[in-house]
DNA sequence: GCGTTTATTTGCGTATGCATTAAATCATGC
DNA sequence: GCATGATTTAATGCATACGCAAATAAACGC
């Protein structure tokens, strides 16, 4: 176990670590420009760690680099959710599928069948904070599963894209009390060995997820996030 | 039409370029080690712009950033190879799908086309290198038609790791006759706006195209590439 | 000899300063 | 009044320097 020793991270890791919480917390809102010397400023070093942290989540997509314009929050626009969505449901699913051919032990798939349980908890309690974690290590949990390492750095990857939008998209969606179902039904087939059921349930349901966010944002004229 | 005029590439750009030019050539061979500092003075520039190339390229999965040991260029192995080749797969037919929903005319499908072309030519020719270069055309072009930017971000990252491992295998694999009906498959479905069998069977062609690759890596005892 | 401690080397992370160059501002002519 | 070119401003890209920590070598005790 991990006995409190925490290894004294380097400045450019702190400065990844920061933007990266600056920005899902809207402290650095999309759409906006910083100086490098503000956010080393900000950040308490200079400017070398906070570059290399800057290039780092340029590669991530979460910022870019404009010269002497500035650092900027890259906003995401319906479309882009779509994208993301699309190439998420593309490969949850091949993780969906790979999982379910790995013959995994109902101890393996422990923490699946928790996430689904908090699921349905959250929803009983209309705790979106809650369903929303929850929702996040299901699909986390799902992708490990499929022990695909590039899939779950591109995952995680898009998820962060997505993370950033939850803020405002949360809370103008119905309670997803139907979406459970799926995620058990995703989870019964990779608990039964059922590849190519795991791999079509999980895509429906993400395409699904997909068309009714796509259409909240359209109405909610949600131009961007 | 770009007239000649050639911007100035910053020094990191520069870096970037050249540095992912020695790890295809294979001047910079998998598994090797190289000091920031060794690769600047190899490059003409100080560590700085090196440092930020090798930040970047470390993002693009090419290389890995080992404190005091090096950067280090990552070894391909038969596994990684599969992880890769499952992406592209998934990736690459969801392109296609949207592909053929796009209703594209003959001539945006012209180099589609020519690619096609290319490769029937290069297979009677028996010219591997011609036929390496009108796959990763297809392709490159196949995934540009589905219009999803962060599809192509992705298939061109995963691509540029394949691209290393061609050097070793283009040469042990047989002439890929067959592999050409399937492209104009894929092509004739997208004309045809047939998004499912566009999808399925290009989905199959790449299933094929990974076991054929593994297939061989393992046979031929190539654990690293 | 061999394991342990101490010295030395060396590569990295970071700070800093400067030259470059793009943007912004201003001046000038039409 | 507007456009165009000159001038100023300022952010960046890069070189350089330095201290720290890790790796290696050397010295030492057993």
């Amino acid at each position: 176990m991990n006995v409190g020793i925490e290894k004294p991270l380097s400045n450019s890791q702190r400065a990844v670590r920061d933007l990266r919480e600056m920005i899902f917390s809207g402290e650095l809102s999309a759409g906006s420009d910083h100086l490098e010397s503000e956010l080393a400023s900000q950040l308490n070093m200079s400017r070398t760690p906070v570059r290399e942290a800057v290039l780092m989540l340029e590669g991530q997509g979460l910022l870019e680099l404009r010269p002497r314009k500035g650092v900027r929050i890259l906003p995401l626009s319906p479309s882009d959710m779509a994208e993301i969505y699309d190439v998420l449901t593309e490969l949850e699913s091949l993780a969906a599928q790979d999982a379910a051919r790995a013959n995994y032990t109902d101890a393996d798939l422990s923490d699946l069948a928790q996430a689904i349980d908090d699921m349905d908890v959250a929803i009983a309690d209309s705790d979106l904070d809650a369903w929303a974690l929850a929702d996040d290590n299901f699909h986390t949990e799902l992708v490990r599963l499929g022990r695909n390492s590039r899939v779950i750095a591109i995952v995680n990857m898009m998820s962060d894209q997505v993370r950033r939008a939850r803020a405002s998209t949360l809370f103008i969606r119905p309670l997803p009390t139907k979406s459970n179902a799926d995620h058990r039904l995703v989870y019964q087939s990779i608990r039964a060995g059922d590849a190519e059921t795991a791999r079509k349930t999980h895509r429906e349901h993400r395409q699904h997820a997909k068309t009714i966010l796509v259409d909240l944002l359209e109405k909610h004229r949600l131009r961007f996030l």
